[in-house]
DNA sequence: TTGAGGATTCTC
DNA sequence: AGAATCCTCAAA
């Protein structure tokens, strides 16, 4: 197990998301998932990103340097945990979309009581907070020195030579850019909800 | 002060 | 397909 440096986050999203694929996520309770699914999000540059519009009370740790966690609240419900990227001030940030659950699978259980199978404990942004335990505390922990108790490394499990690419999911602006990646035929990436046809 | 919209999930 | 649910931020 060896922890990514710094330099590994200081670059732009779209160059870190893929490399992530396959990385593990931990948390002190003894929490492990394999990371199989994740969208780039590029600040000024990327409509579609919550840093688009310039520094916010709420976005205010993806402005933060590489290698940290920016934590929203969506919908009302849900949390959801990016990986920031780039230099301070980019707000560049990779989005956490999915797991597969490695170890501590009871605590995940525990906190999504909703999921009947494994693959749907962390399928999904939400879902995968939710497994894990993460929310607002979390908001700003270091990634790489794991000191607030959430931590991603590597545990010599080499990112998928050919990625699945496609449009990211849930945004209504920049649909077009390719700019999610999953691990093929991994049963514990997010399912899509069909698009809805445009009449 | 207001209100529209949102990087989703679940159930029907 | 619709509901749940509430925070954020731009605009007035």
């Amino acid at each position: 197990m060896t922890s990514l440096p710094r330099a590994f986050y200081r670059r732009h999203p779209a160059q870190v998301a893929p490399e992530l694929l396959n990385k593990l996520l931990l948390r002190d309770d003894g929490r492990v998932g394999r990371i199989v699914e994740v969208e780039a999000y590029a600040g000024s540059e990327d409509p579609a990103a919550h840093t688009f519009r310039g520094r916010t009370v709420r976005n205010a740790s993806m402005f933060g340097d590489g290698g940290h966690l920016y934590v929203y609240f969506s919908y009302g419900m849900h949390w959801a945990a990016n990986a920031v990227c780039g230099e301070i001030g980019q707000g560049f940030g990779v989005l956490l979309r999915a797991l597969e659950p490695v170890d501590g699978l009871d605590l995940m259980r525990q906190a999504r009581s909703k999921a009947r199978r494994t693959q749907d404990l962390a399928s999904g942004p939400g879902r995968l907070a939710q497994a894990m335990g993460i929310d607002r505390r979390f908001d700003g922990a270091d990634l790489v020195t794991g000191a607030q108790g959430v931590c991603i490394v590597s545990d010599g499990v080499e990112p998928p030579l050919q990625p699945v690419v496609g449009p990211r999911v849930g945004i209504t602006k920049a649909v077009d850019l390719p700019w999610r990646w999953h691990v093929p035929d991994n049963p514990h990436v997010s399912k899509r909800r069909p698009l809805r046809r445009t009449e």
